[in-house]
DNA sequence: TGCCAGGCCTTCC
DNA sequence: GGAAGGCATGGC
C-alpha cells in the first residue's frame, strides 16, 4: 500500500477523458496499468493506493499520473500568455496529464475515432480479456493489455469479433507495420514533433486528431494539440474563433510549447463543466 | 426509428 | 488540395 498527497485531483484526471479503461466503484478507481493492477481511493487529504504488484510501486504511480512535474509554474505561464484561460485552468486544477503506455495508446486511439467513450471501452476491455494476461485482484479478474506479439497474430475478423467496427482492418494493418519493423513506437521518442506527427500519419487509420492524442498521451509532446469539437465550441464561445487552421494557428501562436496541456485544459472545462 | 459519436479514407472535382 | 459521402456499433 502506498499513500501520497499532492496538488493531484484523483477523480478528474481519471475521468476526463483521456483513458478509457477504468472502473469507478463510489469514487475508488480500478486501473490496469502496465503489468499490475491498481486501485487508487482518496481518504482525508491521501490517496490510498493498492496494487496487485509493490515492485517499483511509487515509482510507477508517479510516472503515470506525471506527479514529479511543476503544473503550478505551467500554469502560471499559460496564464501569463493568455489571461482569458484562467477559468478553464481554474477548474481543472490538479489534473495532470496521464502518461499512457504508447502501444495501447495507439490501439485506443485509432478504436476512439467516430465512436463514443463506453463502445471504445468495450472494445478495449474485450481485446484484453480475449488476449490478456488474467489478473486476480481483490477477488476480482481483470485482464492486463495484450502484448504487441500476440495481437499481431489476429486477422481482421478477430478484430471484428472485439466489436471495433470497420476499424478492424486499421488495427490489422497497423499490426502488420509493427511486425515488419515499417512502425517503430521506440523511435518516435528521438522525433520532433513534427516529424512524429508526419510519420504515424503514414498509416492507414491515424490522422491529425489520432496522432496528437498519441504524442500528447503516450510521449508527453505537450506542443502536440488535439483540436475536437469540444476545444472548438470553447474557441467560439471564449475567442469567437472559427475553422480549424485559425483555431490552430492562434492555438499555437499563443501557447507554443504547452499548447497540448492548454487545450487539454479548455476540453476539460467545455466537456466536464456545468 | 433515426441520428450521431474526441475521424479517416476514398472518390470525386 | 478541398469537399462530400460512407463507415460498424451501440445508446438515446
Amino acid at each position: 500500500m502506498l499513500k501520497i498527497k499532492n496538488n493531484f485531483d484523483l477523480k478528474s484526471t481519471i475521468t476526463c477523458g483521456q483513458i478509457f479503461r477504468y472502473i469507478d466503484d463510489n469514487d475508488e478507481f480500478t486501473i490496469v496499468l502496465k503489468d499490475r493492477v491498481i486501485s487508487l481511493k482518496e481518504e482525508k487529504d491521501n490517496i490510498i493506493i493498492e496494487s496487485s504488484k509493490e515492485e517499483n510501486l511509487k515509482e510507477i504511480i508517479y510516472d503515470y499520473f506525471d506527479l514529479n512535474r511543476d503544473y503550478d509554474n505551467i500554469e502560471k505561464m499559460i496564464i501569463e500568455k493568455d489571461k482569458k484561460i484562467t477559468d478553464a485552468i481554474n477548474f481543472s486544477r490538479g489534473l495532470k496529464m496521464i502518461h499512457q503506455d504508447p502501444f495501447e495508446t495507439l490501439i485506443a486511439y485509432i478504436i476512439s475515432q467516430n465512436n463514443r467513450v463506453p463502445s471504445i471501452a468495450h472494445a478495449l476491455n474485450l481485446i484484453s480479456k480475449n488476449y490478456g494476461e488474467k489478473v486476480i485482484f481483490k477477488n476480482k479478474e481483470y485482464y492486463l493489455f495484450p502484448s504487441i506479439e500476440k495481437l499481431s497474430e489476429l486477422t481482421i475478423d478477430d478484430f471484428r469479433n472485439c466489436k471495433v467496427g470497420f476499424r478492424d482492418k486499421y488495427l490489422y494493418g497497423i499490426m502488420n507495420s509493427i511486425k515488419n519493423s515499417e512502425l517503430d513506437l521506440e523511435s518516435i521518442y528521438n522525433m520532433n514533433s513534427e516529424d512524429s506527427l508526419k510519420y504515424l500519419m503514414n498509416f492507414k487509420g491515424i490522422g491529425m486528431k489520432v496522432a496528437s492524442c498519441i504524442l500528447l498521451f503516450a510521449y508527453q509532446k505537450f506542443d502536440v494539440y488535439p483540436v475536437d469539437t469540444w476545444v472548438k465550441k470553447y474557441m467560439k464561445d471564449i475567442y469567437n474563433l472559427e475553422g480549424e487552421k485559425n483555431i490552430k494557428e492562434f492555438t499555437y501562436n499563443t501557447y507554443k510549447e504547452y499548447s497540448g496541456l492548454a487545450i487539454q485544459y479548455m476540453f476539460n472545462y467545455k466537456r466536464n463543466s456545468k
